[in-house]
DNA sequence: AGTCGAGTTCTTTTT
DNA sequence: GAACTCGACT
């Protein structure tokens, strides 16, 4: 039930578009705002996206300049979708817009403007578990004992703790007194850890994605210059999910934004990232921070049936009073099935009813591809897996290991992150603990070692990995694949600067490593494949360190062969995943206690994010939907009874109808 | 001292 | 299935 669209009706010149027509009232008054800073607050499937898109368009029918606009989005692929509508409606190309995750933008402006702290345009970045485990080894240097103590953290704790403070702009002391109190009598040592952590990172020129954010702040607080050059230069900066920016991320938008010319995007409902630093006090704080701010409200819900937001308003109102802006979604669409709410015996018959279930829809007309089934976390789909690959019906999994982060793709990019920065100690790591008899400790001997001869001989550090004095250091073992490997570096080294990124990744996988993986794997041919599709990837840059940054930051693009579009398959997600995406079909699978609400929620005390996350799952259902929970858990060793999720019981029971497993054997 | 293999224990959510 | 621990082996 989209609005009428005129997209690509004049493929060759760009018509004017009738703003007015394409847009309803609600909609129209915030594309076309009067300059200042606003806020809008789009209720799920009320067209937030084709606001924003339309806004852009705005913008530029006017008189801004593409340059002028900084986008800002939560994930990589909706700064594409919006980028790439943009262009379809007035032919202004992608790339002429600043616009990206705050992340990409953290990184854009760190090549360039790095070096007054300290950052060479070259850095590497850290993903997650690269980052982790330097920390890990930075504690471990600094403190041997510090893990043989049980009762410590461990680093992936420690990590969050850390990451935390600096998503929020707290001192880690705070967080620690918050949220990890019984960690109290440690938090000088974790102070102490996340300090030289820090200046670990420096000394090797990487970043960390907290990095990309605090550097670029840091940055943007000292050189008041070349802040004032960003608020002059973006004269209109548009926000997506506002609701899920943390507090260096506001910090950030006002501070580029310090001329008034803002505009949040967001929905407070859907506030579902806390766990990460998000704070939707942003949102409700906004007006205060930005004096004249005018709120829009898009209420008009075009995506689904009343039967469906009655549901998810029922949700909203069992929000605790004031701790949101008022709200509910309007529908404009006829009715349909009212939604279902359906125990059944375990995970097993949960599969088996979708799947009947399924069968029915079928024939009325529904393909796969026009149905989801949402869960809380990604364990929670196994059993649909199963059952599903038994049944031999195609599903595709947003989840689990993302292209970019599988041993093998990673092992490859280690290998051309190296040669761009040879102090990356991470990156060395990474592929030389995959020589035989070489684990961190020799590695990291290694590493120095290589660094040290470097400097004495005045060679680059790559050519070091051939001199006598490192050599005799590598284990016997290894000193076949060693020589092999040296000679694949200095290959790619001298490729660098003359050659296209896709070349050089081409000589990455044709050395060393395609001999070493033959070697290791049975499925071989399968990962090379990966890697030959890497190639691909990889000609869509003329810069070898653009590509690096977006194999780090692009993790959730998947290999060009899934690509494919049409292929007809189911879709599994977690919910945290399918925001911002709709089905006509939702399943929404273990809804009981402890799954969903998740039982660390439960402990913690966060059943309001839970909620809204809740709010979130339903919100993304057009015609129908189907809510579910096991009455047993068989995963735990005890089997466990399960109760249903507090939250059914929160909805008015004149909205949903019970469906017992036995009498659906006919759907 | 450090690597490697076997066995155990869990994972919410993501840039 | 991967991340960690532990004991054996170099």
């Amino acid at each position: 039930m989209e609005l009428p669209s005129s997209f690509n009706e004049s493929p060759a010149g760009f018509s004017p578009i009738d703003f007015r027509a394409e847009l309803n009232d609600e909609q129209y008054a915030a594309v076309s705002a009067e300059p200042g800073p606003a806020l809008v607050l789009a209720g799920a499937g009320s067209g937030k996206t084709r606001t924003l898109t339309y806004r852009v368009a705005w913008l530029l029918t006017h008189g801004v300049n593409p340059w002028e606009i900084l986008l800002l989005t939560f994930t990589n692929k909706a700064a594409h979708e919006m980028l790439s509508r943009v262009e379809n409606l007035t032919g202004v190309a992608m790339h002429k817009f600043w616009g990206g995750t705050f992340h990409h933008i953290g990184q854009r402006v760190l090549r360039i403007h790095g070096k007054a702290i300290g950052l060479e345009p070259h850095f590497n970045i850290l993903d997650q578990s690269d980052a982790e485990s330097l920390l890990n080894a930075t504690i471990r240097e600094d403190d041997k004992n510090f893990f043989k103590n049980k009762d410590n953290p461990k680093t992936r704790v420690i990590s969050d703790i850390i990451s935390l403070a600096r998503n929020t702009l707290l001192p880690i002391d705070e967080i620690i007194d918050n949220r990890y109190n019984y960690f109290e009598h440690l938090a000088d040592k974790i102070r102490h850890f996340n300090h030289i952590y820090q200046e670990c990172k420096l000394k090797q020129q990487v970043v960390d994605f907290d990095d990309l954010l605090d550097h670029w702040l840091k940055l943007l607080r000292q050189d008041e210059v070349l802040a004032t050059q960003f608020q002059e230069r973006f004269k209109h900066i548009l926000v997506d999910e506002y609701q899920d920016t943390n507090k260096i991320q506001s910090e950030l938008i006002d501070l580029l934004g310090l001329n008034h010319q803002i505009m949040a995007v967001g929905d407070d409902a859907q506030c579902i990232y806390t766990w990460r630093g998000a704070n939707f006090e942003n949102i409700m704080t906004f007006t205060d921070r930005h004096p004249g701010a005018v709120i829009h409200k898009i209420e008009i819900n075009y995506r689904s049936t009343p039967e469906i937001l009655n549901l998810a308003n029922g949700i909203l109102s069992t929000q605790p009073l004031g701790t949101g802006y008022r709200k509910e979604l309007r529908a404009v669409r006829s009715s349909n099935l009212i939604p279902f709410v359906v125990p059944v015996m375990d995970g097993k018959k949960q599969a088996q009813f979708i799947m009947k279930r399924m069968e029915g829809l079928f024939d009325q007309g529904y393909q796969l591809s026009d149905m989801a089934v949402l869960y809380r976390a990604h364990h929670h789909a196994i059993d649909m897996q199963i059952e599903l690959s038994r049944a031999s019906i195609p599903f595709v999994i947003t989840s689990g290991v993302r292209f970019f982060e599988q041993a093998h793709i990673k092992d490859l990019v280690s290998q051309l992150a190296y040669v761009y920065n040879p102090q990356d100690s991470s990156a060395f790591q990474r592929f030389t603990c995959l020589l035989p008899r070489v684990g961190e400790k020799t590695a990291s001997r290694l590493h120095r070692l290589v660094l040290e001869q470097s400097g004495e001989k005045n060679i680059s550090p790559i050519q070091a990995f051939s001199v006598d004095e490192v050599i005799k250091k590598v284990p016997v073992d290894a000193q076949e694949d060693w020589h092999d490997l040296a000679y694949t570096l200095q290959d790619m080294a001298a490729a660098v600067g003359n050659r296209t990124p896709k070349e050089i990744v081409k000589i990455t996988i044709e050395g060393w490593y395609s001999s070493y993986i033959r070697n290791l794997y049975s499925n071989w041919s399968d990962r090379i494949d990966d890697l030959e599709s890497l190639v691909g990837f990889a000609h869509r840059f003329d810069d070898m360190t653009e590509l690096l940054s977006q194999l780090v930051l692009l993790n959730s693009e998947i290999s060009d062969r899934d690509v494919d579009e049409d292929f007809d398959a189911l879709r599994l997600t977690t919910v945290h995943q399918a925001k911002g995406l709709e089905f006509p079909i939702v399943f929404i699978i273990g809804l009981a206690e402890g799954l969903f609400p998740n039982k660390r929620a439960m402990d913690e005390d966060n059943l309001d994010e839970e909620r809204r996350l809740f709010y979130v799952a339903i919100t993304r259902a057009k015609d129908e939907l189907y809510l579910s929970y096991p009455m047993i858990n068989e995963y735990g060793s005890p089997s466990m009874r399960l109760n249903p999720s507090r939250f059914l019981d929160e909805i008015d029971r004149e909205h949903y109808e019970i469906l017992r497993i036995h009498e659906t054997t006919d759907w």
